[in-house]
DNA sequence: CACTTGGATTGACAAATGTCGATACAGGCG
DNA sequence: CGCCTGTATCGACATTTGTCAATCCAAGTG
């Protein structure tokens, strides 16, 4: 009858983290940075590869700061952005068999 | 400096997966159809589990399903909705380690 | 210090989203 | 057929989101 108690916080987490890559471009951006040498890219370099304003790209990428996917660092003149894995191993956990989403006796047996 | 070709394809099938799981109340209800036996629930029962109008509880499920998350089938007078095990098996691949968001050097060694 | 460059922030605006009450529709049942 | 019950759809509204141009700030260079 009133919204599930315990589950909720965990619900809202995931969903933080689902709805920053609800967006085609961040997920293009964090697989880019995730396909970087050392999974760390800077901002010059993912701007090469899209057909957008600055700002733009800008914006996505603290939409994913701010959920948590990605992490900033400024250094000297550039900024460097990494995945953030414990970001990426919480979606993977609530997704993986056995998990909140998805029944054990999946794929896998 | 063009929008990447062959990855965006994907980049968008995932990223309409994870918006459609980017609000608490729709992980939430994914889960507990994942939970019900044969993962496997009717509107009713979802009904009772959240404190708001049916009309809302409605529309996120239509989100879902159009997302293809969930699949909704009529049986006699109520709804029933059952996970669809591919989407969820589309973001766990993502996700995991090796996939297009996480690097393969990850958890598992 | 003046100038340039990388990148973040702001402002404006259209479009999408979440929420709710009201209404419509579909399937039993009297 | 008329009525109830379960669920979907509609209409209105406030909030959020994505996009772009413009501006601002920080760091390096002359």
């Amino acid at each position: 009858m009133t919204s599930p108690d315990q589950t909720l916080l965990d619900a809202t987490t995931a969903a933080r983290l689902f709805k920053a890559l609800g967006d085609p471009i961040r997920v293009e951006l964090v697989g880019l940075v995730r396909r970087t040498e050392g999974q760390e890219a800077c901002f010059c370099d993912l701007a090469d590869q899209f057909d957008m304003p600055q700002s733009s790209l800008s914006h996505h990428l603290k939409i994913l700061v701010r959920a948590g996917v990605l992490s900033r660092e400024r250094r000297g003149t550039w900024s460097w952005y990494r995945i953030d894995n414990a970001a990426i191993d919480t979606l993977a956990a609530v997704l993986a068999p056995g998990g909140p989403l998805r029944d054990a006796s999946a794929c896998c047996g």
